[in-house]
DNA sequence: TCTGGGGTCCTAGGACCC
DNA sequence: TCTGGGGTCCTAGGACCC
């Protein structure tokens, strides 16, 4: 999908189309996550800090990701995706590798460029946005042809052309060549990709190691393949805060911990997961960035294991200078439920209790199937977050630039900004023509917050 | 207004085991 | 009895991707 987060945004606001956008965090500490094709040629790009972003193009419209909203429209493009093959591999919610050969929909360039095209004319008409397609006979290649294709265009490479194609280009193009990789190879006097393919493997392997060399002077030569993989499963659950400013108080960075041990919790019962390794992540004022980590003997999801396990880590970390960030992760994952786990530890517990004392098998088992027992309530009642210090947050998150929010008397609408007291309103909607704008109290009674329209009108979009 | 959040894969050293 | 050769697991860090 082309500037996928900002083309979504102008879809549904009418006002900003042909304006620039820019989506992403709007806290002092935020990055760009998408710039329309407007903001771009202002500069803005992906991962640009926001101050830099603003400087740049200080009248584009800058809003923060709903991805609630941007994941109901991945589902209708990879819905389309499935129908032109079994095998499909997200990359993301905007992006998908497609095996066409598998779908026997394509078997050479002609039928797969028609297949191409249809498939950009049915996105188009699903979900009111462009897509770009890239066709090859790998998936490196497919890709380094699709970003040839954006905005809004399909671009085939016919096998057998690939390194004439590729050889003049940086070596930058490649897949797993980013700043580092690139700055290496420029110092070793490698700049495009036709100087790593005259490279030997050898010589790629000594200077980036085993795989990363091996791969790179594979894909050089204009050769993978690597299968398109439909399921993978998840490896690791993940949360992480960057807070507005620095955290220097030992008892608020231990709350913070454990608020986000409990989230990822959150997520990996969602995921239907347990985990065994208890990852914590610290950032410090200065950037630095360690993790310390801690495998438990068998997997858990129980929030108190996780909080307790991420606690002891939190324990070993100097955070003198002030803590930028803080993460909680769990990898090591098994797909056991809850009662997989009670049955594994009464288990061993009991293997335990053959050869030990009960009281010396009771804290064992503790240890491995976790603290579920007396200090999870007194955990969780600590747990609790000061709600009366968010206060002012909830009256943000409730107006967030770009939310959609309705009104009694004028209708659907968006917030455009809020701030003392005040919350401005845009009234269109995906079809509409550009709309009016209204300022409110941010406790009118006749303004609430509600879902995001669908792009496309009415409910027949099956036959497109 | 200087740097997000969620992931993946790889490497390297040490412990441990046979 | 001046020092092997694998293999696996764990920890920490780094590069990369979207």
């Amino acid at each position: 999908m082309d500037a996928f987060f900002a083309a979504a945004e102008q879809a549904a606001k009418p006002s900003l189309r042909g304006k620039p956008v820019v989506v992403g965090g709007l806290g002092p500490r935020g990055v760009v996550a998408t710039a329309s094709y407007e903001a771009r040629r202002f500069g803005v790009h992906s991962a640009m800090p926001m101050g830099q972003a603003r400087r740049l193009a200080p009248n584009a419209a800058y809003l923060v990701p709903r991805f609630a909203f941007y994941r109901s429209i991945s589902e209708q493009v990879m819905e389309l995706l499935g129908r032109l093959s079994p095998l499909v591999e997200p990359l993301s919610l905007d992006e998908a590798f497609v095996d066409l050969e598998a779908g026997g929909l394509a078997d050479d360039g002609a039928s797969a460029r028609g297949v191409g095209e249809r498939l950009r004319a049915d996105i188009l008409a699903t979900t009111g946005l462009t897509g770009s397609v890239g066709l090859a006979g790998s998936k490196m290649i497919a890709k380094i042809a699709s970003e040839e294709a954006k905005p809004d265009g399909l671009v085939l490479i016919e096998p057998g052309t690939e390194r004439e194609l590729l050889g003049p280009r940086s070596v930058r193009i490649l897949p797993g060549v980013g700043p580092a990789t690139g700055e290496h190879l420029r110092r070793a006097g490698m700049t495009t990709v036709s100087d790593l393919a005259e490279a030997g493997e050898d010589e790629l392997v000594r200077l980036l190691g085993r795989a990363h060399g091996a791969s790179l002077h594979r894909m050089a030569q204009g050769y993978d393949d690597r299968p398109v993989v439909a399921e993978r499963d998840a490896k690791s659950v993940s949360v992480e805060d960057t807070f507005d400013v620095d955290l220097h108080d030992r008892v608020r960075i231990r709350t913070e911990v454990e608020r986000l041990a409990e989230r990822c919790v959150a997520r990996l019962r969602a995921s239907g997961h347990s985990g065994r390794t208890i990852v914590l992540k610290v950032r410090r004022y200065d950037f630095s960035t360690l993790t310390r980590s801690e495998t438990l003997r068998g997997p858990t999801d129980d929030p108190v294991v996780v909080r307790e396990a991420a606690g002891r880590l939190l324990e070993a970390v100097d955070t003198t200078g002030g803590v930028r960030l803080l993460g909680v992760g769990v990898s090591g994952l098994a797909d056991y439920t809850q009662e997989d786990l009670f049955a594994q530890a009464e288990a061993e517990a009991e293997g335990e209790r053959v050869g030990a004392s009960v009281a010396s098998s009771a804290s064992a088992s503790g240890a491995v199937a976790g603290g579920s027992g007396s200090t999870s309530a007194a955990a969780a009642g600590g747990a609790v977050p000061d709600e009366s210090a968010a206060g002012g947050a909830a009256v943000e998150r409730r107006w967030a630039p770009g939310h959609d929010v309705r009104h009694a008397v004028h209708g659907a609408g968006w917030v455009q900004g809020s701030g003392v007291g005040r919350v401005t309103v845009r009234f269109e909607e995906p079809w509409s023509a550009p709309g009016r704008v209204r300022t409110f109290s941010v406790d009118d009674p006749e303004l609430e917050p509600s879902e995001p329209l669908p792009l496309v009108r009415g409910e027949c979009r099956a036959g497109a």
